[in-house]
DNA sequence: ATAATTGCAAAGTCTTTGCAGTTTG
DNA sequence: CAAACTGCAAAGACTTTGCAATTAT
């Protein structure tokens, strides 16, 4: 192992897994430990199977899926659609918003309380309560912004 | 017909096709006729289709979703994610945003300038310029949040 | 005429599911 | 041991595509 994630880092999650009465399994360590890997990256399902297989060939997609399922059902991960390509999967330590650029592609990270005046309108207007960020917002950015002109 | 969409309204938008350098075609029309039916409601394509098919019945469902992405390219119509489901597509005049409650799926409209301080603090921040909604906010509609209690 | 559009069927992408066997607590 | 989890293969939901025939300009 080059640098993998910390142990203690794993077992924070792993304790959260057992809390909601999930049990530890060695494709869920793996998962959890590819997630902290790539933490700040934005993996797909696919994405994170192939992490995992790196050091357990037999971990299936499907049980990816279905942990990544489990973990978002916990609260402990976040799922969010960047745009028309498959959903991608972070730990919900560091919550945040997304941009991707219609133009290259290129996904910014943005603030979290990026929405809290939205939120607080929606709140006060029609009585809905956001939650996680869970989209992207499309657009262009600076680069290719210039580029158009 | 009971009530369809007007006529000028249909050709408005054909004139755009035209303009595009699209040809006019039955299937065009009726997908836009029931667009304009269809309107403040989210149609996913396969809505479209079956509107479409109540009238010209050949019209394939492939050829809906080719017109639909012609459509959007010239940027009549846009589509929307407004959760895990298929996409849905209306028209672009009258643009506006979307939440969804994830509690009962009620979809609710919200006012198109819901976004300007945040499309303002995006392109100051990092440059970014925001693109029509193209997404919808996840949340709880106020009686969910009142049965959550 | 000729380039765009269509119907159809087939394939593609991403994700979920049924089930029998395995493992965890 | 019982319930949870897994691998596998198959199916499912939504969308795209190749191609030959049709149609708009």
């Amino acid at each position: 192992m080059v640098h993998g994630p910390p142990t203690q880092a794993i077992d924070d999650v792993l304790a959260l897994v057992r809390e909601g009465g999930g049990r530890v399994t060695t494709a869920r360590r793996a998962v959890i430990a590819a997630l902290l890997d790539g933490s700040g990256e934005h993996l797909t399902a696919e994405d994170v199977a192939e992490r995992v297989q790196r050091q357990h060939p037999d971990v299936h997609l499907s049980t990816v899926y279905r942990t990544l399922d489990a973990l978002d059902d916990l609260g402990v991960t976040n799922h969010v659609h960047l745009g028309h390509g498959p959903s991608t999967y972070h730990l919900a330590t560091d919550p945040h918003h997304h941009a991707v650029c219609n133009g290259c592609g290129t996904v910014v990270h943005l603030p979290a309380d990026l929405f809290d005046g939205v939120a607080e309108r929606l709140r006060a207007g029609v009585g809905f309560e956001l939650t996680a960020p869970h989209f992207s917002l499309p657009g262009r950015c600076a680069d290719c912004v210039s580029a158009d002109r």
